[in-house]
DNA sequence: CAAACGTGGGG
DNA sequence: TCCCCAAGTTT
């Protein structure tokens, strides 16, 4: 056994695979424009890098397509209503980050002169903006030599260092390696080449180590530990919570509604009225009186940290009466698509979906 | 440092 | 059914 790979892994080698084989993604610029030394939108750079936070490829980019078709600059997008933004983003979850990328946004367009800053340091003083976010903007729209070291990076550097610290403790480690890895020629393709090998060559089960341009400088691959690697501390349960969700439609056709609060679950997402959830039965807590009738069926949803079983509770009330929470929104001022997918689960089945 | 914070797809 | 995973940040 060795303690080093046999030889350093070569960025150049990363670079030449990502020019043969990187995917075109509607944030990319395309491999001419990239010869001639061009950059992509820092705008566009900004806004997929919080949409593809702990998301897939696949699950942003139509959100992607129809933010940038709606408010194709930052500015636009400042300017736009926050119920707007939020209603576009139902449905791609982690909503702070719906609520951030408004003030941050709207920070560009008042405190930087309308430009996304160029350096790490600054740009982490915007909201939503971490250190990764921070060095992706940085090396991916202004080809600054920062390190990126998301998911994708963490596995590719635990296994050509053969590295078995589990995370997240093994993360300084391996923001190490990715670091004195990282060429001061072309940074950018750079990042997106280490992530892109991650996401399709350096994959969490069954790496395709075959086919790829760094496998002789792999450690892992030298010793076959390649599929145990990263190590991870061992995650929790998730216990089991019971809620009532309240569907209250008027006879006009108008949905009972509450924007939630800004902290917490959903924060500023629409949403039923509903009770508290909690691990116990919980207390009835209908928003309006009115004879309630309780679906013969469970909505059910799993979060990050718990499982929801969700009871959904249907009325008809008639114009004149005033509920105590919320406020009826009429068709097509509300559609089912502005509601975040546990509400939307509620909704579906309060339709016999 | 641990916990909170969504959702959909794959094995 | 259940667990893992995905271009993390904030508190």
């Amino acid at each position: 056994m060795r303690d080093e790979p046999l030889h350093s892994p070569d960025p150049q080698a990363l670079l030449d695979w990502y020019d043969r084989h990187a995917r075109a993604l509607p944030w990319r610029i395309g491999p001419a424009a990239r010869a001639r030394g061009e950059l992509p939108d820092p705008y566009r750079i900004w806004l997929s890098e919080i949409m593809l936070q702990q998301t897939t490829v696949a699950a942003v980019k139509d959100y992607f397509l129809a933010f940038t078709t709606r408010w194709p600059t930052v500015q636009d997008l400042a300017g736009a209503k926050d119920a707007d933004v939020m209603a576009a983003w139902a449905g791609l979850g982690y909503y702070a980050r719906a609520r951030n990328l408004l003030k941050c946004a709207r920070a560009v367009t008042l405190d930087h002169n309308g430009q996304f800053p160029r350096d790490h340091a600054t740009l982490l003083t915007l909201p939503g903006v971490g250190p990764y976010t921070a060095a992706a903007i940085a090396s991916i729209a202004f080809d600054a030599p920062e390190t990126v070291v998301d998911g994708n990076v963490e596995r590719v550097m635990a296994r050509l260092f053969d590295e078995h610290t589990p995370l997240p403790a093994a993360k300084p480690i391996l923001t190490e390696h990715a670091a004195r890895l990282t060429p001061q020629d072309r940074p950018g393709c750079y990042a997106q080449g280490v992530m892109d090998l991650g996401a399709t060559i350096c994959t969490p089960k069954r790496p395709a180590c075959g086919l790829c341009p760094w496998r002789s400088a792999c450690t892992a691959w030298v010793r076959g530990t390649a599929a145990d690697l990263p190590k991870k501390s061992p995650k929790k349960r998730k216990p089991t919570r019971l809620g009532i969700a309240y569907l209250a439609r008027r006879v006009d056709g108008a949905w009972l509604l509450e924007t939630r609060p800004d902290k917490g679950l959903l924060g500023g997402m629409l949403g039923w009225p509903g009770s508290d959830w909690t691990e116990d039965q919980p207390a009835e807590a209908p928003p309006i009186r009115a004879e309630w009738k309780t679906i013969d069926a469970e909505a059910r949803h799993t979060f990050t940290h718990f499982h929801l079983r969700l009871t959904v509770k249907t009325a008809l009330v008639p114009m004149e009466r005033n509920p105590d929470r919320g406020e009826f929104i009429e068709l097509p001022e509300f559609s089912p698509g502005d509601l975040p997918t546990v509400m939307r689960k509620a909704f579906d089945l309060a339709q016999g979906g």
